[in-house]
DNA sequence: GGGCCGTACTG
DNA sequence: CAGTACG
DNA sequence: GCCC
């Protein structure tokens, strides 16, 4: 048991500079640190086998960017205040050019129920009884069906661009159990693919859907994140209502419409606090406000479509959940967003394949079919999409690049052996060119640059992760850019950028602002989300599905979410994990483990990896690769996995491991560690390297991850597969890429022939940041 | 209208 | 297997 | 988001 005195002296002078440069450099490690005192890290971190350049980069260089995805620099983003501009508010952006006018029939427009139906097509209180005949095949009436009449019609599901007016194909009677209802959703669009799929079952509920506010509304549903302040404030900025009519039914989706499709009816107790919003007046306390006309009121209770008293209220207790019950108790106080006005965004569509809700279904077994529908579109995040533009004038630009035939076709397997390249323009790929993130701070189009990261923070955290890469490669080439561009067409003509970041580019450079990022700013679901995001063991799934429950804070989590040995770690130690580590540290967590390791074996080498080798000012985890010359992969693990980590934890350095090897092809140990006498976690990776495959493994763990992409479809585009072990040739590919052989090994041990062989210049980690 | 990197570890 | 992680 |  080592502990502090038998570390090295180096360490223990860096430990004890550290300490000190803690307290004054904690947020700005910004002109690095001095010199002499690290001389010695920055040699041993020459690298072994391959002997790149080791950073002394550590000049200034003010550019950060090395990680997009960086928690706290999300937190900063979100934090920071937007400069100020131009923000006249905006009018909706949002609504209206969708849907207007159905190509086949002239979906009658809103106006003609307006008033006089209210009590509208009700009065036959026809309520089916829910006793189905089963006869499910007498659908649609021939004439306009009753939601095209009195309602919008939302478009179709799936992602076409142009939007076409879907055409719902209706339960059949006994199972609409929304029959004659009218749904105003908030928000109220049918972008979100989650909401325009609940929009399309109401319908086929037998309900309408209105995209306006009108007298005649029974239902509105809003999403989860909205309380019942946010909405008031929506309706009475648009509408200029100031109250909701005490027979409206305001809940949300799963509250109520889980009750729905499990009662196969509607609910007896609709006001009732299980579905009731976040901030809803409790209606026996304030029956302030009903002013409207409330005919309806009667109508809506006797539009129960008799449910199974007895089931009903016993299923009533347990069924929505207590979840909700005990979220509604703390929600108030841990809401304190309070504006927001209507439109506000809040992310994106899966790219996941849930299509096909309205075409061909057939209820055969309604309940668990509705059931299982309710479920899968439960925990859709619900968002809007923002306008979309366009025509795609393809500028074809200058390099006729006429890829064709060969690569062309991804139909066919093909095989293509490493040499002869058709011609795709590599030089579009982006390793191709230097990017050391520099520039941000002299570049004239900082300003954009800033903006444009944020939004592509907010689709990052959006779980649009497409967008996202779109926006960082954006911003990439602005970066690379002289000159500040300010007009769509100069934008346009950028690599990465198409139509609709140019027209942002230019509204940026126009008003020194972006609205479409205003309304991001308000949402406060997106903090919510942030805070599950950052939790080491959570990604987007889990955080909607927690956040779906009504959870939405850390102590949530603890007290009541099921949580996984990791998750729970990632919780008790966010903030460590959400700290970022100066390099000082950085490298002297890299140097216990390299003197660890080399007391056991003292060929073994150690080299820092990750942000610190692109030179970063500070790193989010620490990345330590471990090889050792003539030594099997087994033996490096065997060592590790055997010795060192038993030994380090033995000294209280590794305080925990989060994903650890054990097969026998494992190559990483994912953990925590601490300085001794520190109390703050850091994340720290081992990766485990046989000594020939450095080259490949120093390109891999030196990133950043757009850089490897780039590579790697690269090396992919010309028949050969990148990975951490190895630059692999006549891979067999299937329809799109897909591998079908593994291909053989053409190079792993040297990054610089790695590079050669795909045609990439070299360049130092520093220029790797994408 | 589909692709957008390729892998390792967890439960 | 999906989800999360790593660069 | 962009690009083919």
């Amino acid at each position: 048991m080592t502990n502090n005195r038998d570390l090295d002296k180096s360490i223990t002078a860096k430990i004890a500079f550290f300490k000190g440069a803690i307290i004054l450099d904690v947020e700005d490690d910004e002109t690095g640190f001095p010199d002499a005192r690290l001389i010695d890290a920055e040699r041993a971190l020459v690298d072994p086998p391959v002997k790149p350049k080791r950073p002394k980069a550590t000049k200034r260089e003010s550019s950060d960017s090395d990680r997009l995805r960086d928690r706290q620099n999300e937190f900063e983003i979100v934090t920071t205040k937007m400069r100020k501009a131009a923000r006249e508010d905006f009018p909706k952006i949002v609504g209206i050019k969708r849907v207007s006018s159905a190509p086949d029939m002239a979906p009658k427009k809103v106006q003609k129920v307006d008033k006089g139906k209210q009590p509208a097509s009700r009065a036959p209180k026809k309520t089916t009884p829910p006793k189905l005949q089963h006869s499910s095949t007498l659908p649609t009436p021939p004439k306009m069906e009753w939601y095209k009449e009195v309602g919008d019609v939302p478009r179709a599901l799936g992602r076409s661009k142009i939007p076409k007016p879907a055409n719902i194909k209706l339960r059949p009677e006994s199972q609409q159990y929304m029959k004659n209802l009218i749904v105003y959703f908030y928000q109220n669009n049918d972008y979100d693919e989650g909401r325009r799929l609940r929009i399309h079952k109401v319908i086929e509920l037998g309900g309408a859907w209105v995209k306006e506010w009108r007298d005649d509304v029974t239902h509105v549903i809003v999403d989860e994140r909205i309380n019942y302040t946010e909405l008031l404030k929506h309706l009475e900025e648009r509408y200029g209502v100031k109250q909701i009519p005490a027979h409206i039914i305001v809940t949300n989706w799963d509250w109520y419409m889980g009750r729905v499709f499990d009662l196969k009816c509607l609910p007896l107790e609709p006001h009732g606090p299980l579905y009731r919003i976040r901030g809803a007046p409790d209606p026996q306390v304030s029956t302030t406000n009903l002013h409207s006309s409330s005919p309806q009121l009667e109508s809506q209770d006797s539009l129960q479509l008799k449910p199974s008293k007895g089931k009903a209220a016993a299923r009533e207790e347990r069924s929505p959940s207590r979840i909700e019950d005990s979220f509604r108790q703390e929600a108030p106080k841990s809401r304190k967003r309070t504006i927001s006005p209507d439109r506000q965004p809040s992310r994106s569509p899966r790219p996941d394949s849930r299509s096909g809700l309205s075409s061909g279904h057939k209820y055969s077994d309604a309940l668990s079919a509705a059931i299982g529908q309710a479920k899968a579109f439960e925990h859709l995040p619900l968002d809007f999409e923002e306008d979309e533009a366009s025509s795609r004038p393809s500028t074809s630009e200058g390099t006729g690049t006429d890829t064709e035939s060969e690569e062309e076709r991804p139909r066919k397997i093909r095989k293509t052996s490493p040499m002869q390249f058709s011609k795709f323009d590599q030089s579009k790929f982006q390793c191709m060119t230097k990017n050391d993130g520099t520039s941000t701070s002299g570049n004239p189009n900082q300003r954009t640059i800033e903006v444009l990261q944020e939004m592509g923070k907010y689709y990052d955290m959006m779980q649009d992760s497409w967008r996202t890469v779109a926006y960082r490669k954006a911003v990439t080439t602005l970066k690379k850019q002289t000159e500040w561009i300010t007009t769509k067409e100069q934008a346009i003509r950028l690599p990465c950028i198409g139509e609709r970041l140019a027209a942002k580019i230019e509204e940026i450079a126009m008003t020194n602002g972006l609205r479409r990022l205003e309304s991001t700013k308000t949402d406060s679901l997106d903090e919510n989300l942030r805070l599950f995001l950052g939790i080491y063991g959570v990604g987007l799934t889990q955080a909607h599905k927690w956040i779906q429950q009504g959870y939405r804070t850390l102590d949530d989590l603890k007290e009541k979410a099921h949580l996984t040995k990791n998750q729970n770690i990632g919780i008790e130690h966010y903030d460590d994990f959400a700290t970022r580590i100066s390099r000082i540290e950085v490298e002297v967590h890299g140097q216990i483990v390299r003197k660890a390791l080399q007391k056991i074996d003292p060929l073994f080498e150690v080299t820092i990896m990750g942000s610190y080798r692109r030179g970063a000012k500070t790193c989010g985890d620490i990345d330590c690769v471990i090889t050792i010359p003539k030594g099997s992969i087994d033996y490096i693990r065997n060592t590790v996995v055997d010795e060192l980590v038993p030994q380090l934890m033995k000294e209280d350095f590794l305080k925990v491991g989060l994903a650890t090897t054990s097969k026998d092809n494992g190559s990483k140990w994912h953990g925590a560690s601490a300085l001794p006498g520190s109390s703050v976690w850091r994340r720290i990776d081992l990766l485990l390297v046989p000594w020939n495959e450095m080259g490949a493994a120093l390109i891999y763990f030196t990133g950043n991850d757009l850089f490897n992409r780039s590579v790697r479809l690269l090396a992919s585009k010309k028949g050969m597969r990148l990975n951490q072990r190895g630059l692999f040739k006549d891979v067999m590919r299937g329809p799109n890429r897909a591998k079908i052989t593994e291909g053989t090994l053409v190079e792993s041990r040297s990054e610089k022939r790695i590079f050669e062989i795909l045609g990439v210049p070299w360049r130092p980690p520093h220029d790797r940041q994408i």
